[in-house]
DNA sequence: CCTGCACCCATTGACGCCCATAAAACACCA
DNA sequence: TGGTGTTTTATGGGCGTCAATGGGTGCAGG
């Protein structure tokens, strides 16, 4: 089993049943990135910039909590940011199958029924719609055959 | 064996076969350069430049994750750069004897059916149709010879 | 007593591991 | 230098294990 130290990233999509109870499976390879975690679960709150669910570890919440301590106190921009992810993100713990169980607001709002598409970010993921997913994906997937987007990359490592 | 100093690159093309489960034997020499990685197996995602399979050790993912860790959270850029270069990338480990299986859009994205061209790039490879593999080297070299293309290198190295 | 929710068990189907064979690269020796 | 034996690589197939899924059951709280 993972026991490998480096690597801690959540790769790929996978598309997993809802069944009646409200659970998913969360896949494998994400249960292993969350493995080292203080919390055996998920974090989850409902995106404000797209129709899905924004998820990751516990230690994500603390780097987003560090995040909005950066920002001015009592500051409309802290408020909102503040109220935006903490006051809408649950914990969602994993059954012994390794299973969640999604809220019925977060399914509401991801448009989610009988199916989710987890879809890997690198240091966390999303939940997603599997059709919306799809189709956001490949209208990327056009837009970057044109503009090949680039990204300033530190240097010394592969590639 | 394999503990130089100096990075290990990916070299050559080498053709293989697929067989009826979708496995590929990956060519001992790059195996050779994956080996100190710290995920037994190849990273990989369609390319949006060509009709192939761009590939690469973990590393050089988590690389890519310090880049978009720069980026602002939640912001647009860093949204779809990890959209792009996280969600559709795989990990594809290796069986014992060091082949992976190459999932079904993948061979569909490159038109791989029976074969696969690896094809070294250096510090990463590409996983080709073979035949288009042929051609597109052939029209490379074609071009070459009349455009010359050149090459700045950094200085102090050897050569 | 009824409704959840958390744990347990059963099924299945894919994938990971093992073997066995074959072909090729290499080393060694006459 | 050519032949021969050994090791590594490539390939094919069978089988066990685990992940994904569905359903049942017991405990807790209202």
């Amino acid at each position: 089993m993972g026991s490998e130290k480096g690597m801690a990233l959540f790769l790929a999509t996978f598309v997993n049943k809802v069944d009646k109870k409200g659970r998913v499976s969360v896949p494998a390879t994400f249960r292993a990135t969350l493995a080292p975690q203080t919390f055996a679960g998920v974090v989850a709150f409902r995106s404000f910039t797209a129709p899905c669910v924004e998820a990751g570890g516990i230690d994500w919440m603390e780097r987003l909590s560090a995040g909005t301590d950066d920002l001015a106190a009592f500051s409309a921009e802290q408020d909102e940011l503040t109220s935006l992810i903490f006051a809408d993100s649950r914990q969602l713990p994993f059954d012994p199958e390794g299973r969640i169980i999604l809220p019925e607001d977060l399914m509401a709002h991801a448009g989610i029924t009988e199916a989710a598409a987890f879809v890997g970010k690198g240091k966390t993921f999303q939940i997603w719609e599997p059709a919306a997913a799809a189709a956001v994906q490949e209208e990327l997937r056009q837009r970057a055959m044109k503009n090949r987007p680039t990204l300033a990359l530190p240097k010394g490592g592969p590639a």
